[in-house]
DNA sequence: TATTTTAATTAACCACCGTTCAATTAAAAG
DNA sequence: CTTTTAATTGAACGGTGGTTAATTAAAATA
């Protein structure tokens, strides 16, 4: 019995995260146990509830971060010099890369439902796809429907809700995926 | 004890499946169970077992009638009368309609990934996109790429996937439906 | 009617889980 | 050198689950 680890070997919020996102990665979240990651963190299951109210919100504190990910990837993106044919597909190539190459993470953030969860990742999904809507918009013509964007935006969903776990990664599909982009790029031009 | 029942009440595989498919329907995979399914059958849970060899079996069963019943739909559309333009619309419609009026169904087809059922369902689900690429390709012109009627498939895909839970019915998101239906009529005319 | 087959029951096995909380003790504060 | 506080433990609670196997009664067959 060691009622309190020695200092500089507590248990940190961000260790708990580090553990519990590898898991997600290779499992769903309800294979996920609180009792496996505190095994892999070498201390006693009771010790994470001191740092996290329940498996919920240790599971939502690791999807935030591939938000944000998200988020750079896109901005990156759209920093990038070239006319705006070339960012588009670019963009569109960015969102297909990232969900192939994340692709437990894109299931996460955008596939699964669960009424324990919810809540906080929907709305983050929703702005995800907003800032995807408000950098889309500028490099199409003034004419453009926003119900356009909405539809390209779905289309490229698709893609990679498709391949999920059917493909490895995104180059095993990248010449598929560059068609699909320039499908969709007849759809808007 | 009544180690077997009188004739005429007997457990039945249809019986069962019927059941099954009204868990299913609620819950997901992982959250139905054997017990349950028996408790509502008002058997005991071991009777099942000499029905099933085991759960994944009992739900390939139930996920079986559902591709099933999509070809016929897909079927019917297609032997409707009309344009090739409005028939293509139709087929359309007529996926993201089932795909929204049957979530629960949908996504055990075409979303769910599982390593005890996959193998059984995955190959179902490439059957029916044979299905539908075959429909849809009389109905383009004679140029169009193979690729661009699975990038139809996929944006058909996504339209659903994104809409699942979020909305109740397909009749919540006809308009845009319809919407994007249009959209993908201007990339492959 | 006697026997066999079939379909069902139940207990049991083994495994898992999230969460709570009193008890404990190392580290920090005084 | 105490006291306090913060972090950790592990037992306990109250469940859940799939699957197997011995057993038995009803139905089918001979």
């Amino acid at each position: 019995m060691t009622p309190r680890k020695p200092a500089g070997q507590e248990l940190t919020r961000e260790m708990i995260i580090d553990v519990a996102r590898k898991q997600f990665l290779e499992k769903s979240f309800q294979e996920v146990s609180m009792r496996v990651i505190a095994t892999e963190l070498a201390c006693s299951h009771g010790a994470i509830y001191y740092h996290f109210k329940n498996k919920a919100s240790l599971f939502y504190a690791v999807v935030e971060e591939y938000f944000a990910e998200l988020d750079t990837l896109l901005a990156n993106t759209l920093k990038e010099e070239g006319e705006p044919d070339t960012k588009l597909i670019h963009i569109f190539l960015c969102l297909m890369r990232f969900g192939l190459n994340n692709q437990s993470q894109y299931e996460y953030m955008f596939v699964m439902r669960n009424e324990e969860v919810n809540s906080l990742s929907q709305e983050a999904a929703s702005k995800s796809y907003a800032k995807f809507a408000q950098a889309v918009h500028p490099l199409c013509r003034e004419s453009i429907m926003l119900s356009d964007i909405y539809s390209v935006f779905m289309a490229l969903h698709g893609f990679i809700v498709h391949h999920l776990h059917h493909s490895k990664n995104f180059d095993e599909v990248k010449e598929i995926a560059f068609l699909h982009a320039q499908f969709l790029m007849k759809a808007i031009r």
